[in-house]
This record gives C-alpha cells, sequence and structure tokens, in this order.
DNA sequence: TGCTGTATGTCAATCGATTGACTAAACGCC
DNA sequence: GGCGTTTAGTCAATCGATTGACATACAGCA
C-alpha cells in the first residue's frame, strides 16, 4: 500500500463504519469500549496518522497557530518564540513559523498564507512601517476576523487586538537614569529611529530624563547589529576625551560598543559606559559583563501565547515592567558595580 | 458575511460555475481572458484567500515544509534556519516548525504532526540519540514515504536519505592544529559528550591530531552553553600554572570560557588560547575576537532546502568543508593574530 | 446543409474527517 | 406485553478546491 492510511482503511479492518472509527479514535461514547479498542489497535497496526487538513475542512478548526516574527538574527525574537513555542506546545499546537525581515510585503504574504492554511490564531511582532491597514486581512473593521490575532513585543496604535509587551518609554528611562547615576562628559543614543514602537517609546524615555536633567544627547539612529555599535562608537570615541555614556536600544548594539572600546584600549565601566537594553542571555558572559534593562520576555510570550489559545480569557492588552540588570558596563562613583 | 469567501461566492458574484473560477483563477487557457478578468476582480473585491486544506486534501499536495530543530537558544540553528527560510520563500513555501530540545519524544510528535498537516517536505537536525526507527514514520523501509526527508547540519547512518552537513572531523582537526601552533602547557577539549555526530565527529577530529601529536587532551564534556564554558574554564584556569589551550565543541562555549579568563585577569591569545567552532556572527565581536572554525550555514541550509524542494535534482548527501577564522584568542608565537 | 474543430464553459466525483439525524437491538419497568 | 430509554452503531451531507468527462456555440469548409 503506497497511500496513507485513512479511517476507511481501518474500517474495511475491523469490520465497522468510517463513522465508528472516527468517533472511537476521538474517544467519543457512541462507541462500545471493545470496539473502540479494535479500532485504536487496527489504526496504530496501519500506522494511521489523520489527515488535519480533511480535519480543519470539515471543522473549520486548526491546530496550527501563526508566528510572524522580524529577524532571527536577532537573539531577542528567538527567546520570544522559545516560550510562545513552550506554551503552544503545551496544549498541543504548532507555530507555524514566518519572518517578515522588516518588510510589510513579506509580512502580508505569510498572513494570507496563515488564513489559506486554517491557522487558529496568529502571535505577531509587527514590522516596522506597519500600519493598522496592512492588518485589516486579519483584523477586518466589519464581519468577523479569520482567527484570533495578537500582539507581541511591538504595540500598534488603532489596532483591535490583545497587545503584549514591556513597558519601553519606561525602558528607556531606567537607561537614561543609570548613566547618570555615573559622571559623563556627553551622553549618546545609538540605534532605533525606525517605524516600531519599541525604538521610539525607548528613545522617547530616554530622552525625556535626560533632558529633565539637562543633558542634550547625541541621537545616532541605526540597524539593531553588533556591527553599527562597534562603528559607531569607535567614531564617538575618537573624537571625544572624558568619558561617555552610551545607550543602546538592544544590546546587540551594545556589544559592538564593548567590542569598540577593548580595541580602544578603554575599559567599560571606568573609562565609558555602555547601558544596553533586553537582557539577553549573552550580556551575562560579555566582556566585561553588560550593564542592561532586563525584559520579561517569558511573561510576554506565554501571555500573547495564552490569549491567542483563550482568547476570552486573556484579552486584556498589558505592558510589562522591565528592570535594571546592574553589572559591569556603567561608572558608579559611588557604589561598586555588582555582577548580575 | 462572516465568513471567508470561497470559489462558489466568486462563482455567483460573477455568473459562472465554480469551475471557472477555479481554473481562471489558476491561469487555465480552459477561460477567455475577459471572463478571467472578471473572476480576478470579484476574487479581490470579497478578499477572497484559498483554503490551502481544501487544495491540498484534493491534490494531495502541500506547500508547506516542516523544519525540525533542536534549540533555539543556539544561535547556530537560527543561522541554519534563516537560510532555510530564504530558499524556501523563494518557492513560495513556508517553514512549519518545530523544536525538539533534544528530545527524540517530542521530535516524534512534530514529525507526527508534520504528516498530519500533508507536509510536502521535511529538513531535520535530528535531536540527540535518535534512531533510524525514530525516522521510521517519515523514512519507512518498505512503502512510499510520505514526503522527501533531508538531514542537515547532523548526520545519521543507516538513514536513506539526503544528508547536508559540516566536515565535523575536520573542523575538530583543524581546532588541534591551530592550537598546537602555539605553545600551551595543556590542551582541553570542553563540551560535546552527547549522542550526535556533531559531537562525536569533532571531538574525535581533535584528539586525532592531538594525539598524532603526542598530547593527551583533557575532556570535559557539558552542555553547549555559555555556563558551562565560564565554570569548566574557571575550575581549570585556577588549577594550572602555565598557559592552557582550550577547544570548544561550540562558540557558545568558547565565549563562556572568554568571559572567564576576563574575570581571572588573563588575556586570551596571550595568557591562554581560546578557538570555538561555528564561527557565529557573535565571533567577531566578542573581547578579544573569538578565532573559531567557520562552518558553511548558508551551503548547508539552502541546499538541504533546495533539496527536499526538488529531490531529483540535489539528492546527494554533501559534507561541506570548514575553515580556520583566526581571530585574536589563540597563542601565535610566530605570526601575529589578524582580525576576520 | 452537414461535418469537423475549437473555444469556452459546466458537471459531478473526489480527497478524508466530522456530525446531526436516524435505526436496531437490548434493557428496564410497571 | 407494551412502552420508553439506552446503547451502539450507521447514513449521508458537508467543508472547498480540483479535474476528467462532457456540453454548447460558433466558425470554417466542402
Amino acid at each position: 500500500m503506497s497511500r496513507r492510511a485513512n479511517l476507511r482503511d481501518i474500517a474495511d479492518a475491523v469490520g465497522v463504519s468510517v463513522s465508528a472509527v472516527s468517533l472511537a479514535l476521538r474517544g467519543e461514547a457512541r462507541v462500545s469500549e471493545e470496539t473502540a479498542e479494535r479500532i485504536r489497535a487496527a489504526a496504530k497496526r496501519l500506522g494511521y496518522v489523520p489527515n488535519r487538513a480533511a480535519s480543519a475542512l470539515r471543522t473549520q478548526r486548526s491546530d496550527i497557530v501563526a508566528v510572524c516574527l522580524n529577524d532571527l538574527s536577532n537573539p531577542i525574537f528567538n527567546e520570544f518564540l522559545t516560550h510562545i513555542e513552550d506554551e503552544l506546545q503545551q496544549s498541543g499546537r504548532m507555530p507555524y513559523l514566518g519572518v517578515s525581515r522588516e518588510d510589510p510585503e513579506r509580512q502580508a504574504r505569510f498572513l494570507e498564507a496563515a488564513i489559506s492554511q486554517g491557522a487558529g490564531g496568529l502571535l505577531i511582532c509587527p514590522a516596522r512601517g506597519t500600519t493598522p491597514e496592512d492588518l485589516r486581512v486579519v483584523l477586518p473593521t466589519t464581519g468577523r476576523a479569520p482567527f484570533p490575532t495578537v500582539l507581541f513585543s511591538r504595540s500598534l496604535e488603532d489596532v483591535a487586538c490583545p497587545q503584549f509587551g514591556n513597558d519601553d518609554f519606561a525602558a528607556g528611562q531606567l537607561m537614561a537614569e543609570r548613566l547618570l547615576a555615573g559622571a559623563h562628559e556627553t551622553y549618546h543614543w545609538l540605534g532605533g529611529g525606525h517605524d516600531s514602537s519599541t525604538a521610539r517609546a525607548r528613545e522617547a524615555g530616554f530622552r525625556n530624563v535626560m533632558e529633565r536633567a539637562g543633558h542634550v544627547p547625541g541621537i545616532h539612529h541605526g540597524p539593531t547589529s553588533r556591527a553599527f555599535g562597534h562603528a559607531t562608537a569607535a567614531r564617538l570615541l575618537r573624537e571625544s576625551s572624558g568619558p561617555v555614556g552610551f545607550a543602546c536600544f538592544s544590546d546587540l548594539i551594545a556589544f559592538g560598543v564593548l567590542a569598540a572600546a577593548a580595541q580602544a584600549g578603554l575599559r567599560a565601566g571606568r573609562d565609558l559606559s555602555v547601558i544596553g537594553c533586553d537582557d539577553m542571555e549573552e550580556a551575562r558572559f560579555s566582556v566585561p559583563p553588560l550593564t542592561s534593562i532586563w525584559i520579561d520576555k517569558s511573561a510576554i510570550g506565554r501571555l500573547a501565547a495564552r490569549s491567542v489559545l483563550d482568547p476570552e480569557a486573556e484579552a486584556v492588552t498589558r505592558r510589562i515592567a522591565p528592570r535594571l540588570a546592574d553589572r559591569a558596563t556603567v561608572r558608579s562613583p559611588s557604589a561598586t558595580p555588582s555582577a548580575g
């Protein structure tokens, strides 16, 4: 037999109807325990694997949950994905993964595929520049949505769905406050500048505190990469004399700054300060260990996954509070830095 | 209308049969260009998205490709995934992602889901301890497989499918050779020890060269994590007097070693040597930049993806040659280390 | 006029699983 | 015995798209 076994094959083998097999395998009470046992045995013997496409077609339900990320090369998204996957797994769902690469068009193609595939839900961290219009296919203003949609990490205004993310304005403030605790000649913001809620809010929080303290930080927008942090910091360090305070949109950028500092023969935490954001695992093992803003990736990922699995229960948008993870890369005239 | 539009809705709107709509949308010549245009317009107007489940059911084909990874927290798998995703995307396929977490049972559940979902192919990096028996569902010894399967990164013996990976024995040899070029008191292998082809082959290659050179390296098996590298190196550095040469199964472990060295006040590349393997992006920005073994993740990922998309064309198992990426963390009495 | 050929469609079966409606037998109970 | 109620199933329609077989109209040609 070259075909995959189906309900009919089992029914023929056992000598009952297809309905009986369907009912038995799903544990409905309409078949006797004895028959059910024979059916299960035959199913196993024939290597039966249910055809989810057929079942999805009939029931209009599916255990696929679409998950749309922006960029796999940023470990932060993997951390989110890990928690999401874990939560989905626990309910027997599987993530159907899409990567937008910050391109709303790629994102649109994935959304269509998700609908096409009959997904049961969508978890999305919207690509930069995504408009409510772009999400219309999954969040129509009139009529029913194809499935529950939940935003995570990044938020979007005027979009009617639950959103779970970090309080990025607060994160930006924490970064500024920590830097201000040490004395620096100049302050610089590295990264962001793109059309995403995280970039806007973190920078706004940072500037807010800086300006209230009477400082005008340098703003250097750029890609979320080690290379950008490295290049930008190398230049700024050459141009400056006194200690510089760097606040980075992402730890990734901060690692680049650390590399540049080391190459310039400077020690972060003494000759200059670097603070990152996201607190990825890597931060605890950088040289020196990176001071960063801890974000509750687990809570965000899990809440989002739970919300999409059970839209009734977890329908509220939430913004999770960040915390300072103080390690060794920010100058501290008073207190000594402690490893996190 | 709360339902998703289907072919019937379009047919009714245009006043043709369902068949005509199906033919027109797929560009078959059986409908006039004029009618086809009206049909496409109606499809767009109604927001029609084809139901892939129905189509998969009817045609027994699907554009889902299942991809099974082990561990998202290891950036190397993300690099593979990025290249795979890219290649699949180009053919309009989407990865259906599973994460085994090195658990053959989780892996088995995913394989069943992939079959269930009617996937069109499977790309898998087998979990540690996977046996040919575990893959029997997708690679039956008798009868037809549910879809083409391809192994990547890790290989498995006695499994009848294309396999694409790095030449890990050669990688281990390169690591040993590079370390031997500098003078060290002792040599240590960190990581691996688990039941995977990469762990076995890299260690074997390393020992092969070491033993031929008359050295007996210390072997320290353990998890592929920065924490393991950190803890193990911290202990070994305390116990040793002269320069130590560390070869790490993965860059991840090497980063931990670098952190431990820095904390001990030692400089990698001068007081001790560290060489990693995989050459992840992070290696270029560590402090100091990590000497590692470069692996062609792009070629491996793309070849594997292409093979699963077109099993006829790309059916040969291939082992890609690694290269030394010499940076700054290995002692070099003769040559000066250069940044990669 | 009649015949063939082409263009343009339509019809209906099919993929595999699900489920509301139905049936037949057995059982309980007065 | 008669009647209602369980129990253990079966039947057939259904989900949406695809496709081989068939239908109709019309042009061209002898």
